[in-house]
Parts: C-alpha cells; structure tokens; sequence
RNA sequence: GGGCCCAUAGCUCAAUGGUUAGAGCCGCCGGCUCAUAACCGGCUCGUUCCUGGUUCGAGUCCAGGUGGGCCUACCA
C-alpha cells in the first residue's frame, strides 16, 4: 500500500468562471488525495487551468485584451474556488506556463522521432468552442442552437498529424492488459467499442490562429489543445524526462506508482484514447486509471448560464462552509453517475446526517456526560460488555469498508459505511443510557460507556478527515486532540482500539453542524437566490428532467407550446426529384416553400417512391432545419414521413392543394 | 443501423446463483430525555419492467420483448 499516488483532475478551460461542476471533479480528487496521505502514501495531487486555444484568443481579442493578460485575470479565480474548498493540491499548473510549455515542445520533439508526426491537409467542421474538428455527422445531428454556440464553421488548413490509426492495435492490446483502466465499466466498453472501429490519424496543430504553443520547427503552427493540455499531467511533475533527471516524474509517473486521472465524461474519449496513444509513442507508461464521473443537474435541471441556475462553488461555501458542501457533493452522488445537485437535499442531509446524526453525538457526549460526570476528562475504560464490543466491532468494520471503498473510488459508498458507525454510536448511547448510570451511581461502568463513545468519535475523525477536513480538525479538537499530521510511511487510518488518553481534556465547544431551522433554511435559500419550485422536496429529489420551468411545470415527457413552435412546418411543393449517385437511399428534391427560389433537400426515401413519383406531391416539410451536407450535397430541410416494417416508409402528403410555404399546424 | 449500460419500496440506492429481497429518506405510531425540537424502537408500501428458458434453487445466468440513458455510424 506504499505505492506512491498521483491523482489528478482535468486542467479547467479559462473562458468560464469555476461553477460547481469544476468544485465536484476537484473536490472528489481531493478526499482522494487526503486519504492517500493518511494512509502514508507518497501523494502527490495536481490541478490547473487550459489557457490556449481559439476561443481565448477570440475572447480576449473581443475584450481588447492581450491573451496572456486575459488568462492572468480568469485562472486566478478557479485557484481561490478550490482554496476555498479546502482542495489540497500539491501544484497548480497552467498551460502557458513556461515549464509547461517547454515540456509540451519536448513531447511533440519525441513523437516526431518517433515517425507518428507528418504534415498533411485537413478540411471539416471546425467547432471553434470545443477547439476541436467535429464529424461531418456530429455536424448534421446538431442543433443550430448547438452550432451557433459551439461556434462551428469550415476549415481547411494545413495540419500536422498523428498517427493514431498505428495505435489501434496497441490500445487495445493495452485495454486487454489492463481491464480496470477506464472506470467506470460501461464507459470503458464504450471507449473500447470506439477503438474497435479503427482509428483515423488525429490533427495536432493548427493555423488559423495564433494563441498557442508554436510547432518546433514551424513557428506557422501552433500546437492542438488536446495534445497541449493532456500533457500537463507529465510536465507539472517535469516530464516527458530521462531517469535521473525529474525527481518527481521518476516518482510520480513510474511503474510502481498509481496514477489516477479524474475526468467528467465528455472528455473520457481524449484521456482515454489520445493520451494513452502518445505516451506509447513516447514510449511512456499510460496512467493507471480514468475515473470519468457523470454530470450534475442543478434542482433537477441542466446546468445552464442562461437559466440562472449556474450555480459557482463561492455562495455555497459562504453559506455552509466548504466542509458541508463537499460532504454533499460527495455523498449525495454515486461517482460514475450522473447526479443532482439540490440545495433542499444538501439541508436534508445536513439536518439528519450532520447536524442530528454526527454532530448531535459529539455533543450529548462531551458538552453534556463528560462534562458533568468526569469534570471533561476522558474517563478510563472498564471492563468491556458484550454491547461495548458490538460499538468497537461497528467502527472496525466503518474503517474497514471506507478505506475498501475509498480504494475503489467510491467516496459515497465510503460516507455510507462511515455514517453505519455515526448511527451505531447513537444507538448504543441510547441503550446504554449513560444518564440512568449517572444516577446510579456507576460511575465506572458509565467511564466505559462513555471512553467507547469518545473513542468511536476520534475513529470518525479520521475517518471523515478525506471529506471534511476542517469539521475533523474541529471535532478532535473537542476531544482534547490535536488534527491529523499525515506522515509518509506512516498509516493513520484507525486500526487499533483505545489511542485514546484517559485523562486528556476534552473541550467542550459549540455544535459542529449547528441545525437549520426551517425559518433559517427559508432565508438560506432565498439568499443564494433558490426559489421553491426548483428545489427538490426532501426524501423526493426530482429526477432529472429535461424541462425548463414555466409557470405550469410541464408533465414529464411533454413540452411546452412554445417549444413545439420552435419547429416550422410547411406545406412544400416538390418541383423536382431525382436519386443521388452512388447512394441506395438519397433522392434529392427541389421543393417550393413558398419562398423566391426552391429549396434542394435530400430524403432517404429512394428504396420507397421513385422519384419521378414524386412530382407534384405536397409533402410536410421542417423549414427551419438547419442546413446539413449529405454525401456532399446540402439539404435545406426535411421532409416528414413515418415508417414500419410492414408497409415500409410513406410521405406524409396533403390532400388539397393548400399553397405551398402555408404553415403547418 | 451497430453497440454498451440500466430497470428492485413513494424517492435515492443495496443484495459472491442460496433462509422470509434490505438500508436511508419521506409518512404513521410509540418510547426515552444526556443532547442541536436532537436520539431510539416499531409499522405501512415490492408481481425485483414483461414473457419464456437454464438450475435442486434466479433480483442475479440465457433468449426475446418493453421502457430509459449513452456511445457510434455516409438515416432528415
């Protein structure tokens, strides 16, 4: 278990301020990284920011800045996001940086060597937001909506490439070898599915714009993002380097280290498949692992600028404290899954697992029994009952079953079990009634009970230490105990019953999760701008939905009116039709929309209607579709029409001759 | 079109092929009173999506179907 760890999060693209999505990747490598530190492990944990590209450089231009001092002004504040959440990186890096960039200049030297680098020509949809060439058919499912946002537009440069397409073979190979590379599984098959088609050699630089690290050697190019930012993860520890040369890469990115990347799903496909490629073309050991997590829904919604539910980490934690939100964003969401981010169900669990579950058991114990019994010193344990050494058993097996899950990255499964012990605790205290032994008189039997008590509450100190950092320090504190040092070497995670001193201090202090009251929970919400109808009702969160709110919420699965009218629909007259070449189900039209000239539009319905058929016939027709190249031919619409087995595809048609460009409703 | 994943209580989710399918939340009833209106106990709610099959035994494995999510592809 000495392995040495490196755990990393996606570096964080500058052209966006931190929200909450960002505090839940960074947050969940954190409790990874602090409890690999309490385990003695070597634990190194890096976060950064993405700083080149395009879309920088046409944001600053916009702004009249100069790129760089654009990227000075938006990194900063992810920094101070995830300083305050109490994120304990080890190292920040950011992309233009000159250690970085050096080492990115470095890498692209070694794959040129290597002979995976040549220069060709590229032409295809550019997607100016994603920095990134998207499929003539990713270009046709997408919605203009989704164009105009993503920026797309056509290209063609002249472009470096890699030779990815050398590397299926290898990938796989390499997936065979190392079946729990991507987590979790259902992505891994997709990742592998993807592979398994064969893949096309990949453009690495780009010409049409200059806020990049430049091609050595061809200051024309400047390097593709993705091969830029994927390689933070080596430069930050100063590779790609010889043995000897990098102390923390010889550490950090070696054969007995674990190297664990964690990333949100939309970019599982660049970690999971170009890195691993380029590094086997450095010939560079891949990482160990890649954790794609899913996405959050905010009160049941998609997260959006635009709908005011955009939610930054900054409010919560004012509101909170980071210690509750991280909790929240910990245990309320299955990693791996997507989740729900809702401020009521964050109050629920702070109400019943915090405040009344943890919080209450410290208290009752140490501002009240211990206080009044043993003058606020830990009393000395007695002879052990049978239901003493059911407690001791519950905060082995809570030990146990954190770490086992916390292994496996799984951190709420991991507050699951620690929460067993939190709840075991407050039942033996309630069976054991220390308050009758009091009045009794048993003043030993009560110093055992209550040394059980203290001692299960400084296992949870640690225990919750990965998640909640500060609330350990602070519940140790009300022990008597100093906060947790990690040592390299050294294991802290609990193991041995009774560490605890007889005769230390406690100190006695205020609720560690103070409950909210409903009336401060009403102000609470209203100060972080939540309203009612948004926030899930507790014990029923919402599920995902799709629908924007409206004043009536629209029934699951339905729409509202106004986004039906989204859709234009017209009445076309089909001028003309004739099959396309070389393609079994093309027919193109020229149809009349009413408007100046007709529109070409290209259906799938040769197998079913010779075209000459179609002539004359009015047909159904989306006006508003954006325009799609098929098979080099451009469609300005589409024709509605259903189809079954058995009667195979039918037009839908109008039966009178209702002029042409009428709209359909 | 091809592929992957999922479907278990009102909600969120558990259950190496092996008793009577569990937990938390919500709801209802009761107890206790050290404690933050906290804590503890009990109860209600299941055709484990459907139909077949394999097996001594299926929530779990297999086939088909239905519904949902996702990946992918020259279906608008």
């Amino acid at each position: 278990m000495n392995k040495s760890f490196y755990v990393t999060t996606p570096i964080y693209y500058v052209n966006d301020r931190p929200h909450i999505g960002h505090a839940y990747s960074t947050v969940a490598a954190d409790v990874l990284a602090r409890y690999a530190r309490l385990r003695g492990r070597p634990t190194r944990f890096l976060t950064g920011t993405d700083e080149h590209g395009q879309k920088i450089e046409d944001r600053a231009k916009e702004l009249g800045k100069d790129p760089q001092a654009f990227v000075d002004e938006m990194s900063p504040p992810f920094r101070q996001a995830f300083e305050e959440l109490d994120c304990s990186f080890d190292d920040y890096i950011r992309t233009t940086e000159p250690r970085h960039e050096r080492k990115v200049a470095d890498l692209w030297k070694i794959l040129e060597a290597r002979g995976d680098i040549y220069l060709g020509s590229y032409e295809g949809w550019y997607a100016v937001a994603d920095e990134a060439y998207i499929t003539e058919l990713e270009y046709r499912d997408m919605s203009d909506e989704e164009k105009a946002k993503r920026k797309v537009e056509r290209k063609q440069e002249e472009s470096y490439f890699f030779r990815l397409s050398k590397y299926t073979q290898p990938l796989l190979d390499f997936y065979e070898k190392n079946p729990t590379f991507v987590q979790p599984e259902g992505r891994f098959n997709e990742v592998k599915a993807f592979v398994r088609e064969g893949l096309q050699d990949l453009s690495i630089s780009r010409t049409s714009f200059r806020w990049g690290i430049p091609v050595p050697g061809n200051d024309a190019h400047v390097i593709y993002v993705w091969l830029d930012a994927l390689t933070n993860y080596i430069s930050a520890l100063g590779g790609p380097a010889a043995p000897g040369e990098s102390e923390l890469f010889d550490r950090f990115w070696a054969p007995n280290a674990e190297v664990v990347h964690i990333v949100g799903k939309d970019i599982l496909r660049f970690h999971a498949v170009y890195w691993p490629a380029f590094l086997l073309s450095a010939g560079i050991a891949p990482p160990t692992q890649i954790w794609a997590h899913g996405w959050l829904t905010i009160n049941g919604e998609k997260m959006s600028k635009r709908s005011g539910n955009f939610i930054p980490p900054g409010p919560l934690v004012e509101a909170f404290g980071a210690d509750v939100l991280r909790y929240y964003l910990m245990r309320e969401v299955g990693f791996g899954q997507d989740g729900d981010f809702a401020h009521r169900n964050l109050l629920a669990r702070y109400n019943g697992e915090l405040a009344n579950g943890l919080g209450n058991l410290l208290n009752r114990m140490v501002r009240s029994i211990v206080r009044r019994s043993f003058g606020g010193l830990v009393p000395t344990p007695a002879n052990r009952e049978p239901e003493d050494e059911a407690l001791i058993a519950a905060a082995q097996k809570a030990a146990q079953e954190s770490a086992r899950h916390l292994d496996a990255i799984a951190p709420h499964r991991s507050l699951d079990a620690v929460w067993e012990l939190v709840a075991a605790a407050n039942r033996y205290v309630d069976q054991t009634a220390p308050w009758a032994l009091a009045k009794e008189g048993k003043t030993e039997r009560l110093g055992q009970v209550a040394y059980t008590v203290l001692e299960s509450l400084r296992w949870l100190s640690v225990l919750i230490a990965p998640f909640m950092p500060a609330k350990s320090v602070a519940l140790r504190a009300q022990l008597g105990l100093g906060p947790l040092e990690p040592e390299e070497g050294r294991d802290a995670w609990p193991a041995a019953w009774g560490e605890l001193t007889p005769g230390t201090p406690t100190a006695p202090g205020e609720p560690l999760f103070p409950r909210i009251d409903a009336k401060q929970e009403k102000a609470l919400l209203a100060r972080l701008g939540v309203g009612t109808a948004g926030a899930a009702a507790p014990g029923a969160p919402a599920k995902k939905s799709k629908q924007k709110s409206t004043n009536e919420p629209p029934k699951e699965g339905t729409i509202p009116f106004d986004r039906f009218l989204d859709v234009e629909l017209k009445v076309g007259l089909i001028l003309a039709a004739e099959a396309v070449p070389k393609s079994d189900k093309l027919v193109k039209l020229s149809v009349d929309l009413g408007e100046p000239g007709p529109r070409q539009i290209l259906a799938g319905i040769r197998p079913h209607y010779a075209p000459e058929a179609l002539v004359g016939q009015r047909v159904v027709v989306v006006a508003n579709l954006a325009p799609r190249k098929i098979m080099g031919l451009t469609s300005e619409g589409m024709v509605l029409a259903a189809s079954d087995t058995e009667h195979g595809l039918s037009v839908l048609s109008l039966d009178k001759a209702i002029a042409p460009g009428t709209r359909v409703s």
